[in-house]
DNA sequence: CCAATGTCAGACATACTGACATGA
DNA sequence: CTCATGTCAGTACGTCTGACATTG
C-alpha cells in the first residue's frame, strides 16, 4: 500500500487507543507502528522515483557504494556488509544490475575465492541522474527541516548501537567530544 | 540481515561522509538510511519473538485488530484499511491465519459481497501470550524512554499527514489544543 | 583440516497488476 | 448500469536456510 490512505482519522492513533484500553498504554507499540508505516511510505516514494531508471532503492544503494570506491570495484562481501544485506541478496542485486549493464563481475585478483562488482560507465551515468532526482525530492522527507532530520538520525543511531551494529562511543558517533 | 553487524564503525555514518564528499551534505539521505535499518532491525526482533507462535508481525497485528472488535469479527476490507495493507495481502494474511486455526471466515450478513474474519478461541489465546512477550521486550525499543518513544511517534505522524494518510489537525492529532 | 567467499535451489513474506464473479 | 468486495494468477523483490565448490 504505497498510496495515501486518506482516512478521516489516524489509524495508528486509533489502534493505540484500543490497545491502551486492553493492555495498558504502550508508547513502544505506537512508536513501532509509526516506524513501520514511515518505512512503507518512504520505500514507496523512493522506488517510485527510481522507476524511470529501472532501479529499486536497494539497487541504487549498491550502485552508489560502487561509485564511492576509487576503482569502482568492491568485493561482494563488502557490499553486503556496508549495505547491511544478506549475502544471497547481494548476489541477487548484482545479478540484476549486471543484466542491466550497470555493473560487471570480475574475479578478485587478491583473493581467488572472491568476486568484485565493478560499475560500468552506463552505471555511473544512471547514478548521477537518479541521485539528482532523489535529492530533488529530498528522499521523501521534504516535510522535515534539517534539525528534525538530524534528530531522526541520532535517535536511530542509538537503536543501532543498542542492537550491536557498531560500538557507539565518541569515535564512531557524531556528537563531538573534546577532540 | 536481522543480525547485528558488529562493525568497528557506523556504516551509515561512513556512507554519509562519502556522500557529502560527492554530492554535498544530505541529512535526508542519512535519515532515510537510518529509518530503513531501524525498520529492518525491528521487524527482525519482532518476527523472532513471534516465531514460537508461528506468527509474523503482520499476522499478529491482524489478530490484535480482531480482538478490538466487540464481536471479534471484522470485514476484510476494513482490516486492510486499518493495517494499511493491500487487499490481496489481506486475503493472504487471513488465508494463513485460517489455516492455523486462529481465524475463521464468515459471510458478512450485512453485505452479500463481503467476508468477515472472526477470531477463534485459539486465536485469542495466542494473542494474549504473544502480546505478553512483545510487551516484555518493549517491541524491540527497550533502549528508549517514554519521552523518546513519544518523540518518534510525533515525528512520523508529521510524515504520515504530509503523505496524505489522514488530515492531521487538532482533531486527529494528539497535541491538545484549547479544547 | 578449518574457515571464508560466493552461488544455487527452495521456501516464505509482502506488494502489486489485471482479471474475474458476485452482489449493492 | 456502475461500483464495491474479495479472490486468483502471475510477477517482482527481498530474506533466509542449507548445500556446495573453490580457495586461503
Amino acid at each position: 500500500m504505497g498510496n495515501p490512505l486518506n482516512l478521516p482519522f489516524d489509524p495508528i492513533e486509533r489502534a493505540h487507543e484500543n490497545w491502551t484500553r486492553r493492555w495498558g498504554a504502550s508508547p513502544a507499540m505506537a512508536a513501532v507502528t509509526s516506524i513501520m508505516r514511515a518505512q512503507q511510505i518512504l520505500i514507496g516514494q523512493l522506488d517510485n522515483a527510481l522507476k524511470p531508471y529501472e532501479l529499486t532503492f536497494a539497487r541504487y544503494e549498491a550502485l552508489v557504494l560502487l561509485t564511492f570506491s576509487a576503482t569502482g570495484q568492491v568485493p561482494l562481501g563488502k557490499i553486503g556488509e556496508r549495505l547491511m544485506v544478506h549475502p544471497t541478496s547481494v548476489t541477487n542485486t548484482i545479478d540484476r544490475l549486471e543484466r542491466q549493464g550497470l555493473v560487471r563481475r570480475r574475479p578478485n585478483p587478491n583473493d581467488g575465492r572472491g568476486t568484485l562488482a565493478e560499475i560500468t560507465d552506463s552505471g555511473r551515468e544512471v547514478v548521477e541522474h537518479a541521485t539528482r532526482d532523489l535529492l530533488a525530492m529530498e528522499f521523501g522527507l521534504d516535510c522535515y527541516d534539517d534539525d528534525e532530520l538530524w534528530q531522526i538520525h541520532t535517535l536511530f543511531a542509538k537503536l543501532r548501537v543498542n542492537f550491536g551494529d557498531f560500538p557507539g562511543g565518541p569515535d564512531t558517533m557524531r556528537e563531538p567530544t573534546e577532540k
